[in-house]
RNA sequence: GGAGAGAUGCUGGAGCGGCUGAACAGGGCAGCCUGCUAAGCUGUUGUGGGGCUUACGCCUCACCGAGGGUUCGAAUCCCUCUCUCUCCGCCA
């Protein structure tokens, strides 16, 4: 959500912006929200107005009942102007709910250092790290790499759940679990706090976030309840939403938190090239990183959030290269934000495992999460920021893909060894 | 799932239709005082919206869990919801 107070000063500014996403300038809904904006505005000084004149007779018929004088006439008199504060608080609230309603939906202003362009052709590979090994045979996906080494069972997954969900069993389960707890450790130790978080959310903090109001089809609800609560499509909820609604002291500042949750994606439409194995699924882990810091250092907090999701994969040794996303290509609620490809062998491509944002007051602005600079100051918007570190099944698939030998087996990274209990699988 | 109790400012805690943006206490901040520490005295202390102003700022409205309602007037009365606590039931 923008500060409807910037968009009112600088509507051209923001014009420019959405003409950078590749989206209309002239934007309809923009011209709506001014015009409402300044009604809204019009409207409210008239009825404090009226307000005004309401608490200034209630205390002269509240002084002459106190000396038992009549007051009926005052009182006959302040009717009409009650009805009229209750017409025109009506209408503010028609007018509020459509500004916010508007004032949800507009993206968020590229940074000045994304690069232009239209779609994900334009993005932009600012690092590249690793060399994808030759393999001296053919490779095999992994999904066939996976049932040779029953490690992973899809057609049982999908008799239980339906088609894009995975079951992963043996070594595959224990590959799942030996990663979230490496992954988990590194962060830490790297000065992140772990959560453990709920995998269900409200609509409050899925507004809060930006997965709502846009993105509900995109999502799993949970029904039965008397009020929404949604499946979570990444941890980035529940870790962002843990200070929603506060007021931090500087000194809490940055908040560092990691934390492990299955996700869940509706991913409805997906349904062709990407839906093969375990690249596209329902259900998914991943660890995250969100970060909640004062707004003159998230763009270096950005660079260290994606240095150490890069630790991750460099540790697991699987080339990757970094892309930044150009302006057509960002996520509406971001400002600026990196993506992480994994090298795939078996794929023979580039797989996303993370996507790394600065949110700017995005996120804060929509779930109230503020910070007083100095003790006695007023409050600001944090920005926030968070990275994928990273999702588990393509790390699987890079891993199968990228590890597998002559001889059917899969060798398993040296830094994860320890934590999956063997250095090869089959 | 059933029954009951509750939700007030940074904290504890009063208020239960007008004199309450909120007593009282604690904390924080500022000043005074005290040769140190402690104590004492005085003042101050929230958030958001809108308007005016070159500016320091001034005015005004809203906010006592959330949303509705009653009323000239609501923290106070009514309804719905959320959350917390206690008891019963059920359950891994």
């Amino acid at each position: 959500m923008l500060d409807l107070r910037y968009l009112r000063e600088n509507a051209d500014e923001y014009r420019q912006a959405l003409k950078r996403r590749g989206m209309d300038d002239q934007n309809p809904l923009l011209d709506e929200l001014l015009t409402l904006d300044a009604e809204w505005r019009h409207t409210t000084v008239e009825r404090d107005r009226l307000r005004e004149e309401q608490n200034a007779a209630s205390k002269r018929i509240g002084a002459l009942k106190r000396e038992r004088k009549n007051a009926d006439a005052l009182i006959a008199e302040m009717q009409s102007v009650a009805r009229r504060v209750h017409e025109l608080d009506k209408r503010l609230s028609v007018q509020r709910a459509r500004l916010d309603e508007i004032q949800m939906t507009l993206p968020n202003p590229p940074h000045a250092d994304v690069p232009d362009g239209a779609d994900e052709n334009d993005n932009v590979v600012v690092k590249e790290w690793g060399e994808p090994k030759p393999l001296d045979f053919e490779p095999l996906p992994h999904w066939t790499l996976g049932e040779r080494l029953d490690i992973l069972d899809l057609p049982r997954a999908a008799k239980i759940a339906g088609s894009g969900f995975a079951v992963l069993k043996g070594d595959g389960a224990r590959l799942t679990r030996s990663l979230l707890r490496f992954m988990l450790d590194q962060h830490t130790q790297r000065g992140y706090t772990e959560i453990w978080a709920p995998a269900l959310a409200n609509r409050a903090s899925m507004s809060g976030t930006g997965q709502l109001p846009k993105f509900e089809e995109d999502m799993y609800r949970a029904a039965g309840h008397a009020h929404d609560l949604f499946l979570i499509p990444t941890a980035e909820v529940p870790l962002t939403n843990m200070h929603a609604d506060e007021i931090l002291d500087a000194e809490s500042l940055p908040i560092r938190y990691c934390g492990y949750t299955p996700c869940f994606r509706r991913e409805a439409g997906a349904a062709g090239r990407d839906t093969r194995g375990i690249l596209r699924v329902h259900q998914f882990d991943k660890v995250e990183l969100v970060k909640i810091v004062p707004a003159d250092a998230s763009y270096d907090e950005h660079e260290s959030l994606l240095a150490d999701a890069e630790h991750i994969v460099q540790l697991l040794e699987i080339p990757y290269r970094v892309v930044l996303m150009c302006a057509g290509d960002l996520d509406f609620k971001g400002a600026k934000q990196y993506d992480i490809e994994i090298w795939s062998a078996g794929e023979g491509r580039w797989l996303e495992v993370s996507s790394v944002s600065n949110f700017e007051a995005f996120q804060s602005r929509r779930a109230g999460i503020r910070y007083r600079p100095a003790p006695r100051a007023k409050p600001e918007y944090a920005h926030t920021l968070n990275g994928s570190g990273v999702a588990v099944p393509r790390l699987l698939i890079s891993l199968l893909e990228n590890n597998q030998q002559a001889d059917g087996s899969v060798a398993i990274p040296p830094a994860l060894a320890p934590y999956f209990g063997a250095e090869r699988i089959g």
